[in-house]
DNA sequence: CCTACCGATCGGTAGG
DNA sequence: CCTACCGATCGGTAGG
């Protein structure tokens, strides 16, 4: 039980590590001085540096998956749009050294998982563009193009683990809130 | 004169390196290797890895304040805030390799350098937050949170650099158009 | 622009 | 979880 307890705490530091200095940047002496053990006593917990990378970046993507795949599929494209946004940056606004790590350092991943975040990436933002199409079709969403709307979309959206402070004035559900504002008013038909 | 000829080289290489790989990821011997030249060498162009990395990111900072410093401030905001993103984009797609350095591998700067550079930064930034609120003051856009605005808008424009390719469908008018149609139609009041 | 080389640091292992 | 250590690679320099 307390060499799980040690092997979270590893984890949490190297969060931290890999996002504030980058994953190249981050020895694993400086791991280990920041955790307090030797060196060598990592690799009781991980196997490698790039292990503890892998579990990171999976994690989260888990995270993301569960989190939006809960939604009612039901609901209007609008509705349902509000909804996936929201629950995107609940993780994020929950995970900010996680996603740090998954936004910036999955490029470091090794093969065969960097080929495997690849698909999982573009996998879950196929649940976004989903929804965008069926708005589409159903008269709500102006005929956008979809790609140059996906890609601002995933950009505001991610930058959030940057700046989001959980004790500032905004909270997650102001920033979605203001967000899908945004993001809606600008690609709904104006009801005349 | 081909000297000048060998540094230029050397400098579009290590942007492209540095841009796929990252900085820390990418040796002098793997910058050497890939401009034809022993490591050694490169040192009687650039006195230091860190000297590279300066050139790259403030000369590119010069370059967004050229963009953005020629446009006429007599106009209205909305135009000018459309002029602003169109000039910004143009720089980033005329320089994307050295766009993904300057936006992702600037904290591996050293000091004063580092400082000097997020200064830079917040002071280009205050160029398009004085616009919003001349925008604002004049009742033209909503009373937006400014600084939710701010983040969404450049999290939007940079973001461009990582998918725009010169031989794509979309232009970059095409692309400042549509951030622009999307940004201001849901910042807009609309006019009743 | 190259050959030859420096001390420092890297990820990781052996063995207890 | 530690001591002791490995070969490899790093940024950079001396000298020509």
């Amino acid at each position: 039980m307390k060499k799980n307890t040690r092997k979270i705490q590893i984890r949490q530091v190297a969060q931290n590590l890999f996002r504030e200095r980058g994953y190249m940047a981050t020895s694993m002496r400086d791991l280990a001085g920041a955790v307090g053990v030797e060196p060598a006593s990592l690799y009781n917990h991980f196997k490698s540096k790039a292990a503890i990378l892998q579990t990171i970046c999976f994690d989260l993507a888990d995270q993301f998956f569960e989190a939006v795949d809960g939604l009612d599929k039901a609901l209007p494209p609008d509705v349902q749009l509000a909804k996936a946004i929201e629950a995107h940056i609940w993780v994020i606004a929950k995970n900010l050294d996680a996603s740090g790590v998954f936004l910036h350092e999955w490029r470091f991943l090794d093969e065969p998982h960097l080929t495997h975040f690849k698909k999982m990436r573009y996998e879950y933002e196929t649940r976004f563009e989903r929804i965008l199409h069926e708005g589409v079709q159903q008269g709500i969403f102006k005929e956008i193009d979809m790609k140059f709307y996906m890609l601002t979309l995933f950009s505001s959206m991610n930058w959030i683990y940057d700046w989001y402070k959980p004790d500032g004035k905004l909270s997650v559900n102001d920033i979605s809130q203001q967000l899908t504002d945004l993001l809606l008013n600008g690609i709904k038909k104006a009801t005349v």
